[in-house]
RNA sequence: GCCGAUGUAGCACAGGGGUAGUGCAGCUGAUUCGUAAUCAGCAGGUCAGCGGUUCAAAUCCGCUCAUCGGCUCCA
């Protein structure tokens, strides 16, 4: 047999003998590269490292430094777990176990729940199993004969995994007495599984399919070494202090109460302010962008939500009322009103573009269990328009929105990602209806210069849609601007205008919010700035502090001139030494200190101490306002 | 809605069949103090709610509600 030649990533050209593996080629290279090697590519496909070279191809050595070595190593520490679990709970059956953005699940049926004290039991049989440095190897067999073993091994959800795949041959890897269903690749031994934690347990229904039987996932991370393990449990431990629904409760921000009922925030005075401040900025930006503010009634009758389609596709979720004998249904959506007044007026086409800005808020029925602090609520205020125009106006006004998210979330701070959603199976309107509305937001996609995702088939049934998604400080994402074309509304209310040529046409209607929901913004916004919120953002700007109360009398003129500049400002006059009442003010997280001695009432100033130490220069009231109020105009 | 865990003072937590505990916060008094906690005293609870077992339940059991971690859902 001839000998084989590869072509590395670098262009060079290797000959080796036939028969060859990848792990042949990593020696050959060099001792160091053997010893580092956990997988290869061929070709463009990740395979084992004890897979066979093919002549003529391309060949990458994968170690634990390259990207892909993470999800390797995931995945082969979810194996590990499961051995582990078989071997302590020879009963369970397994099912499916992927490498995931945070680590590794593995999902079991088992007959008793899993509990914590299982999973240090089997976190510790892990350790053992990877300790004893199992080999790790692949098998390929007819799927016939896979469905045998796994029927003798009495694991049945392998078996409706093999048939369902309806191949001729799948893979197994093996590694010591336990074998699973996969297609790889693998580290090349358990001994591989460096660092690794069993962090939780939930229940997860096989197949995601709330119908069928529910599971027991046992959650895990793993990394190439213990430093990255720890680091990303540092960033966990990060995470929960800067928790919104903490912090919202050490700020006094808001809160939830038994008696109002689950998912309806209360908002205090300070969480009331943020909002308010976030509120106004929102009406100026919107004017400034040629929107009309309009208000609409929290509550339209039961006959309305049934001509829109919210009745049939929407019921489950609303909150009804019924007063002298008229049935009633409070808002989940704004878009009602909005139609109604477009509905008010005979419309011409040089009325077009219509953009109806409200601050609506809605009640929506979340299912008992999916509520999460502020993110997910059951009474929340949208920065909701509907923007009604030609359907030569759609394309310039998707851009609009887009670039209107882009100067918001720059204003705040935020990264975000942009997904597109095209046509559903079951959708309405007509292929051209689709084509130009799916055209119109690629085209504003494309033109935003931003890297975008497409969701196929993952539109609304009455149009496609743009999802902006911010992340949370535990990497979870969050739906916050959406933009979604509407064919049914305009339909269903028969909204027209009158064209040029005296024709009666039908306008194009955009859904779309900028924050989304204010109540999920501000716990996305809290979670940011870990509570430090931007002096123009803080529902506290400043906080008056007296040395003793000898400065009392001066400490309230300056907090009096303070507050009537507009400053959002506290006083702190308390019987108190100093260094008390800053760590209280530094607790609140308030931007700036302003410390009233002696020293200052003689000069008639301030001295102004920032949340992060350092100290301004004394300066006289009036012009710390005049300096607060610049800072606020730098933010936008 | 489903699986699991949790629910004790405003907050953070301890206790686990027989007067309900600690720290911080609160109140009162003393201290008049310069950049992250001055000292002392006092008060504060239907132990989530309802029902059951028991001579006796915060504690054991059941149901309900809420919260937490997931799943599913999210026009």
């Amino acid at each position: 047999m001839a000998d084989i030649s590869v072509t590395l990533p670098d262009g060079s050209v290797r000959t080796l003998p036939p028969g060859s593996t990848v792990h042949g080629l990593a020696a050959a290279i060099g001792a160091g590269l053997a010893k580092a090697a956990i997988a290869g590519r061929i070709d463009g496909s990740l395979v084992d490292l004890d897979a066979k070279l093919v002549d003529g191809s391309r060949v990458e050595i994968i170690t634990e430094k390259s990207p892909e070595a993470l999800e390797i190593i995931r995945h082969s520490t979810s194996h590990l777990m499961a051995q582990a679990v078989k071997s302590l709970f020879p009963e369970a059956k397994v099912t499916i176990g992927p490498a995931i953005e945070t680590g590794f699940y593995y999902d079991f049926d088992v007959d008793h729940p899993f509990t914590p004290e299982d999973l240090e039991k089997i976190e510790k049989k892990m350790e053992e199993l990877a300790k004893a440095g199992l080999k790790i190897e692949r098998q390929e067999l007819s799927s016939a004969d896979a469905v045998k073993l796994f029927r003798e091994m009495g694991e049945d959800y392998k078996v409706e995994l093999i048939e369902d795949l309806g191949v001729d041959h799948v893979s197994l890897y093996r590694q010591g007495d336990f074998a699973d269903l996969c297609r790889g690749p693998h580290l090349p031994s358990t001994s591989w599984c460096k660092a690794f934690k069993v962090t939780s347990i939930a229940g997860a229904y096989w197949r995601g399919d709330e119908k069928r039987k529910m599971l027991q996932r046992v959650y895990g991370t793993a990394f190439p070494d213990k430093k990255q393990l720890d680091e990303y449990l540092a960033r966990i431990e990060e995470a929960k202090r800067r928790d919104h629904r903490k912090l919202g409760r050490e700020l006094d921000l808001f809160s939830f109460s038994d008696e109002v009922g689950a998912g309806f925030a209360i908002w205090h005075p300070k969480g009331a302010m943020l909002r308010t401040v976030i509120e106004d900025f929102e009406r100026r930006e919107h004017l400034k962008r040629g929107y009309d503010i309009v208000v609409g009634p929290q509550v339209l009758k039961t006959e309305l939500w049934q001509r829109s389609g919210h009745y049939d596709n929407y019921r489950e979720n609303m909150y009804f009322t019924e007063v002298d004998e008229q049935s009633f249904g409070i808002k989940p959506m704004n878009c009602l009103s909005h139609m109604m007044i477009y509905k008010s007026h005979l419309r011409s086409y040089r009325d077009l573009p219509l953009r109806f800005f409200e601050l609506g808020t809605v009640h929506r029925h979340e299912r008992a269990g999916v509520l999460h602090g502020l993110l997910r609520v059951r009474c929340f205020t949208q920065d909701d328009a509907h923007i009604l125009c030609t359907p030569e106006q759609l394309d310039a006004e998707i851009k609009g929105v887009i670039s209107f998210v882009q100067d918001v979330m720059g204003v705040f701070g935020f990264e975000f990602e942009m997904e597109l959603s095209t046509r559903p199976e079951k959708s309405i309107g007509s292929d051209e209806d689709w084509e130009r509305a799916t055209g119109a937001l690629l085209g504003a996609l494309k033109d935003s210069g931003r890297p975008y995702e497409i969701n196929e088939g993952d539109g609304a049934f009455y149009g496609p849609k743009i999802d902006i998604k911010l992340r949370d400080s535990l990497d979870r994402r969050w739906q916050c601007a959406t933009i979604q074309c509407d064919f049914t509304l305009p339909e269903r209310f028969d909204l027209t205008y009158i064209d040029a040529d005296g024709e009666k046409k039908r306008p194009v209607m955009v859904h779309r919010v900028i924050l989304g929901s204010i109540e999920r913004f501000i716990g996305v916004l809290i979670e940011h700035f870990a509570g430090n919120f931007p002096v123009w953002l803080s529902p506290v700007q400043a906080v008056v502090l007296t040395v003793t109360d000898n400065q009392a009398t001066y400490a309230q003129q300056v907090f009096d001139t303070l507050r009537g500049a507009g400053v959002r400002v506290q006083k702190d006059f308390r019987n108190e030494k100093l260094g008390f009442k800053i760590r209280e003010a530094q607790l609140q997280k308030i931007p700036y200190m302003l410390v009233i001695g002696d020293k200052e009432v003689e000069s008639g100033t301030v001295t102004p101490r920032f949340r992060d130490g350092s100290n301004l220069s004394p300066m006289d009231p009036a012009a710390f306002a005049e300096y607060l109020a610049r800072e606020v105009a730098s933010f936008h």
